[in-house]
DNA sequence: CTTCTATTTAGATTTTTATCTAAATAGATT
DNA sequence: AATCTATTTAGATAAAAATCTAAATAGAAG
């Protein structure tokens, strides 16, 4: 078990610790971003940004959000952080978040939806983090992003609008930015 | 300036980033450890220890409190914790010690003696992590040990016990256990 | 269905890193 | 001073990783 937190820990770390791959973590932190601008952002060719994001992905740094786009992976760093500094079964005070990430989801693909309706409003909130704000989306591409998620696209549509993280207006669909 | 912070994290991930480096780290988290015993503790030659510790030393993550021997640098962690995670110039709240460390020691090296009281203090503080609770030193491996870090151990030896850090009976001097 | 473009994979080359053996250095002991 | 022991440095070898070129794959557009 401890083996484990360490092989995670020296992933992550290697994992991070070189110029490029901090750069690309620092690029996607701020947003789903696309090989091609990475690699014109960071100054190398595209086939070593693919081999470095590949790294990243191993060590569950970052996860593909949208088709050839690339995001920090903010679930997995809370896990790792709650795997290397928290003992692993006294006082671990588990968030609603982090146990329907764990139960739920694998990485970037949504297992099944939960019936229970403050569990979906995670995972909707969860949806939502691979849009960006003030950007107008048609419904297929939202479509096309949810669908790396899950197959069944058109429901978990439905529970970004109900739960009003998006909202739709004549077929364009916009990110609604949360209340502070 | 930012540059510098990046190549500082870095340094520090990819020496943190090894199996056998982690386990050193752990070891030596603990109290002062010297190689053969590194050595035997994770499973590989001298040799390699010696090489390992050299990365940490650079890293700023480990430093020689006495002769042969290594502890984890606290006060290298704080640095860096702040370089990389604190903005530096607005909001910068530094303790006494950090000003102290910072103007007072280079690594494990004492650049000279403050005169002010409470700076003396503080480096008495400093300079008593080089020894262990629980161990009767005498004299002359007191002044060994100080002289790592100043060639005027005597001043040094009078400020630990002075300040209270060390208790001297009979020409055998143990480290006193702070109040907590 | 075919072409076009964007992205990923494969293979080869160069660089970096880890580990070993053997030699050198530094302190302690006699 | 000379030897003895502990530690570090040098040099060599092997393993891992980074980056490039070129080929393969997948989606979109015509």
């Amino acid at each position: 078990m401890e083996q484990e937190k360490i092989k995670a820990l020296t992933t992550f770390l290697q994992a991070a610790g070189q110029r490029e791959r901090l750069h690309i973590l620092g690029i996607v932190a701020e947003g789903a971003t696309a090989v091609p601008e990475l690699a014109r952002r960071v100054g190398v060719k595209e086939t070593a940004v693919v081999k470095h994001i590949n790294r990243l992905k191993q060590a569950n740094l970052v996860t593909e959000t949208a088709p050839y786009t690339y995001q920090l992976n903010q679930d997995g760093l809370e896990q790792l952080n709650r795997a290397v500094f928290h003992r692993g079964d006294s006082n671990s005070q588990e968030t609603l978040r982090q146990r329907v990430m764990r139960h739920y989801t694998d990485g970037p693909r949504l297992k099944k939806l939960p019936e229970n309706a403050a569990e979906l409003r995670e995972v909707a909130a969860w949806l939502v983090e691979r849009f960006d704000s003030n950007v107008s989306y048609p419904e297929k591409e939202v479509n096309q992003r949810l669908a790396q998620a899950h197959p069944d696209f058109a429901e978990m549509r439905r529970l970004l609008v109900d739960w009003g993280f998006m909202a739709r207006s004549r077929g364009i669909y916009q990110k609604v930015e949360p209340q502070p």
